[in-house]
DNA sequence: CAGAGTACGTACCGATCGGTAACATTGTCA
DNA sequence: TGACAATGTTACCGATCGGTACGTACTCTG
């Protein structure tokens, strides 16, 4: 033991292969869509070759997979992390990852959600990339339903849902009108849902 | 004139190959997407040969444009149809289409918009799958915009984002989620918004 | 019936797709 | 020094991709 005194990792771009290849996957699947991506490009542009990316992923599809829940991870952090700052108050949680969301989705250039676009890129329920991606959108939506309980709804689960459409709606939107869509009504379309059932 | 007595366009399947190809494409492009598909699975399933396509359609992409085209226009009639039960009323209007696609959209096997599914295979702005689809959702929008104005929302311009943004919602999740997904809500949550719009 | 024009099929192209076999090279630890 | 794991190198596979050169069959017109 004690013997690994630093395989210090350094955070500079080399690293080990399997890594770049999941990091450029993951920037080039977003950003240009998966099926739009070969397997050469990525590892053209990793600086690696293809044997190492065979050596580190059965296959093209177990890459995509994979690219989806490290996506799946982010997103999670990204919706959580708002936690920490309104404690007790998911009101509060909620409005803060729709009012970041908001900002992001209608500037130009913004390419929606990972999870959601795989699912339309692979219809198929049988895909790993399908699986991988409904399986994050559900959590997500029990995670609302929660939320929508602790704020008291009237119909927590009907609210969750049609806060979802918002959120959905805002990311596929955010593709298609860039700067200045839809998104950008997404917090006060949320908060009108929300005080219509909470009201008295 | 009158020379030709009955090209007689029969009503079954055969007819010419261009049709033919193009309800095949139609067909195959919404349920498999655009880039799952190619032209040779086309042409078999449509009974007719690469070079007919070719002759009928400068390239993949032209035919993917027609196929947009194609679908913009079932949209527009799908979203028109319900104006003439309701003259007069855009809000019965709006809402006759709503019902309707939360219907569809909370069922099994719904493949979503196929226009917002071009959208998020095409990323790219230059591509024509992506500017015609874009092309009609920002007539959606501006759609949108005048039914809100007619219906005297206090803030038309927002109401008719926020209720796009359910829309768009609803045609993803119904993908994600299948029977009983977030779209089931779809009506009533249109139906709070444009009350919160339009009440004293 | 002759001939033109239209509509279509056969057979093929080069490029790229995802994926692999065999072997050389390197760095690390013992 | 020597063994091992990780990576690179090169060359290749069969399948499929979008796309085309060219020959053929039908039909309408004169």
């Amino acid at each position: 033991m004690r013997s690994k005194p630093a395989p210090v990792p350094t955070d500079e771009t080399p690293r080990r292969a399997a890594d770049r290849i999941r990091e450029t996957a993951f920037d080039l699947f977003y950003r240009e869509g998966i099926r739009a991506v070969g397997v050469e490009e990525i590892v053209s542009q990793a600086g690696v070759t293809k044997p190492s990316l065979y050596r580190a992923f059965e296959s093209k599809d177990e890459l995509i997979a994979a690219y989806l829940r490290d996506y799946d991870q982010r997103f999670c952090q990204r919706f959580e992390a708002p936690a920490a700052e309104h404690p007790d108050d998911p009101k509060a949680q909620l409005l803060a990852y729709v009012d970041r969301l908001a900002t992001r989705a209608s500037r130009d250039g913004y390419r929606g959600c990972g999870l959601t676009n795989a699912v339309i890129e692979y219809p198929d329920s049988d895909h790993p990339a399908h699986q991988v991606a409904v399986q994050s959108k559900q959590a997500l939506r029990e995670r609302l339903r929660t939320m929508c309980r602790a704020m008291h709804a009237r119909d927590p689960d009907d609210l969750a849902d049609g806060i979802l459409l918002l959120l959905e709606g805002s990311y596929v939107s955010g593709q298609t009108f860039g700067e200045g869509g839809p998104a950008r009504v997404l917090g006060s379309m949320v908060r009108r849902l929300i005080d219509a059932s909470t009201q008295a």
